[in-house]
DNA sequence: GGTTAATCGAGACGGTACGTCACGTCTTGTT
DNA sequence: AACAAGACGTGACGTACCGTCTCGATTAACC
């Protein structure tokens, strides 16, 4: 079941110095030579490592960047047995429209942040080609952080701010969805009030006599 | 006298048979291939070209897959100085929930359809990386589609079905980039009644005691 | 106190089934990939034995080598403090063109062992690049041969079959050299009438009128 | 029959700066730093020169190593069509005994030549390896060579010098092959005392009361 | 209709990065 | 302390494409 790759290294003898360098060095290239200048080779001369170091953790190089990346925003790489942040959540002031203005506002400065948008492009390129690095995306990024948004959301149908029958994971596309498109395509500039115009919108529709 | 720069091919003496070589072939093998197996000598190999053939005529391999996609969709490429198809647009029935559903489903049934899959993929990875391409893309392709759409959305604000103060482009990107988006990021399974749900969604919005 | 340098193995504590599970692997690897495919790891792992136990006894890939061929061919390997059969020598019947021919024969035999072709190969590759492996061969190997071959050509020196100012030495390198040499280019099948033909040569010289 | 690797190389479009750069490179490099320092990667880069250059022109290192020797030893390189040197000849002024020993020592000179020493001696080590290097220098330089040493030896049979039954092939193996032994394995100095003392030697053999 | 100059196919070239292999050193338990 | 195991930094391997650059051999426009 749990059947490893021939020959699977042992994690207990892993140097930890290594990886670090490694994920510091993917992380930093990332946002220095984007994506298309990003490489393994790259990547193991500014770590001081050998080439073996990296293939031999990691199957692709979308990997290395997406722990790097969890390592640069959470502080740390996935572990498998440890549950990232279960406790995390997202306001709740009993006011929606004025929570999730917050957060996508909060969202909007993250992703303006020359630190992460060469990495964070560089592992949507990424994942885009790699199903199985999008599956590990998803189970250690999106899947949490989409557990929070439509727990959030789910407290707001409790408390009648939205109808019962609303399709949470829609809204959830819909709001951050169309936030994040704007960026990865550069079809807009990422800023506050354009967050609050997508929570706006989204919340009251486009019919008309929609009062806000 | 009169002589050309050394660089500058002439467009008169250029060979239709090549071109359209070059582009089928892209265009099947970023089919078969996808976007990470595409490469500019697997093109010239396939269409029976020399190398530099399509260095001389394109600037980089996503200029081809662009071209090679709207020979596919429109059955020609983009002419510098032909308009491409003023005259199309959106149904207008009337009822833009109902035209939109339209137009959502026809949009889900081209994503879904295989030919067009890959090459669809391999040029949206490309304009990631290529801000050339993504303005040569924009100009060709989404400006004026965009301008349809918001054509269509105009319609319905003067018969009043939407309010004047609607953020047309944002509804545009709430409608198609959220179809998109699920569709290049594989989190949903393209069906026409997702489509429905998302134009139901936007129009109505989130909000408790909305009327669908 | 009287502390060991730190890289001075203490060979009281060698692990004699480790010596010949390493010897005997690059004793069969040999024969079976040659020379170019003959590596460390691969003895290692043959031998069931980590390369920290290689590297701690020996100083070389052809260090190895040697002692497998010598524990292959002598039953065991060169002890430094015991001399290597002293009481060896070639057979003396009192007619030294027979008993060279006889000890050639044998010597084509030999060279001609399938299981011995491959480690002699790898070994006199090895030699060539590493002078301290030669020596190191000339010392246990070539040396007691050559005084045992010089002693029978000076047997039959003082018997009068040789002229008082031959030279010995190039009379060795002649008779056992051309051999070897025919062997190690393989410009020459090795039969037992090369053998014949080479002391018959050497002895007799090539003048016209020489008798046989 | 003449049946190409996949893919051959056209050989007129060849670039001539390339090839020259790549041999005199690999001659330099098997001087400075031995067979076992010498590395395609080595050759390229010093030669200014991508690998893939070399893999496309040549089959091993060895090979390149032996074009290498021969455009410093003859000033060109094998061709195909072009008979090496036919008309080369060794001197016959009717004493063969002065003129072995003329040729011994010039053979001797050439051997000591520290700019050759590396180069013949990888080239040596090459030819242990890979019988069809082996090949290819027996059909252009050993063969050749070996015809004018024969013919020579042929020669003085005719004039009487030598014994109509004399082995000839064998004769070049003692006299050249002892030679080329001591120098390739070091175990002699080379001098023209050396040279002058294998001709006699064979040349009257060992039996007692041979005169000189 | 013949001339001529640009495009064409083909592919060699100097490079960069790939992913693998073995090197010799080192570190970590086990015996 | 030697051992099996194997991770590590290093560097060469042979391959795939990159984008540039020659080569004749067609073309196709202009004389």
């Amino acid at each position: 079941m749990s059947q490893r790759p021939r020959h699977a290294p042992d994690p207990a003898r892993r140097r930890e110095t290594s990886r670090r360098a490694i994920l510091t060095a993917a992380f930093e290239l990332a946002g220095e030579v984007g994506y298309s200048g990003l490489s393994i080779e790259g990547i193991a001369a500014r770590a001081g490592v050998g080439k073996q170091t990296i293939y031999r953790w990691w199957p692709s190089k979308g990997a290395v960047l997406l722990d790097a990346l969890m390592l640069a925003l959470q502080g740390e790489a996935p572990q498998e047995n440890a549950a990232p942040q279960d406790d995390a959540a997202l306001p709740d002031t009993g006011d929606l429209r004025a929570d999730l203005k917050t957060v996508l506002r909060a969202t909007v400065a993250e992703l303006n942040d020359p630190r992460f948008d060469g990495p964070l492009r560089a592992l949507a390129v990424e994942m885009l080609n790699d199903p199985l690095l999008a599956a590990r995306y998803a189970e250690h990024i999106e899947k949490p952080m989409r557990r929070m948004k439509t727990a959030r959301l789910h407290s707001a149908q409790r408390a009648g701010e939205l109808p019962q029958d609303a399709d949470l994971g829609l809204a959830v596309e819909l709001l951050w969805g169309t936030l994040r498109a704007a960026w990865l395509e550069r079809h807009r500039p990422l800023t506050p009030a354009y967050a609050d115009l997508i929570v706006d919108t989204v919340l009251d529709g486009l019919r008309a006599g929609a009062r806000r």
